[in-house]
DNA sequence: GTTATACGCAAGCTGTCACTTGCCTGTCAA
DNA sequence: TTGACAGGCAAGTGACAGCTTGCGTATAAC
């Protein structure tokens, strides 16, 4: 009886504002709450409060797909790209398939 | 203001029975509705019903994640892990990560 | 010390999604 | 033709997830 595995990985993967997030942080690494709150208001347009940002943020770092990094009153966030290797891991690529 | 690409691929992948479904198949690919059903009930336990086993597969498919292939009454399913790259290839390894 | 800033916690609301239920269509065998 | 088998369609239900709201805490500026 197998189990599944990183069910936390895919559930944050699941909404489009933290694919957003992540796509900010792309964009520009070590952000703040209130950095990342403004820039996806400017460049994405989707008016979310700052609770809504921060609960993402906590389902993204409980993936492991974002680290944190305290400092004062600030808090920087880091994205992790590592996990997302265990998806293509786990599913390897169909024989018959280009392989570039 | 850019948008967010491939929802309906996470969305897929979000639930834990598709997921499942992909093991299935990347198991032994080709399977029919009812092989399924069977293979999840036996070996993962989980009683989802014939129904519920046939939504996922449209999800499955519309995210291009499976392809199928009518012969007569039955209809097979076959795995396509393509799509699954666009999703490493969206955030790329951060600098600094080993990349073996 | 006072105020503002950056963030955290928790309860409540609402919409979405997975699942069920019931019935229908198409294919093959007897 | 009749029955069994493989699958499809659509409405209804319940639970979870995302969002809001309100208050609380810690750090820094004045």
């Amino acid at each position: 009886m197998l189990v599944d595995a990183d069910p936390e990985l895919f559930k944050a993967l699941g909404d489009a504002t933290r694919r957003t997030i992540l796509d900010e942080l792309t964009d520009k690494d070590g952000q703040t709450l209130f950095e990342i709150c403004g820039r996806l208001t400017m460049k994405h347009g989707l008016g979310s409060s700052r609770q809504a940002i921060s609960q993402h943020l906590a389902v993204l770092e409980q993936a492991g797909l974002v680290r944190t990094r305290r400092e004062g009153r600030y808090k920087f966030h880091h994205i992790d790209t590592g996990p997302l290797r265990s998806i293509v891991e786990r599913w390897p690529p169909t024989p018959g398939e280009p392989n570039p």
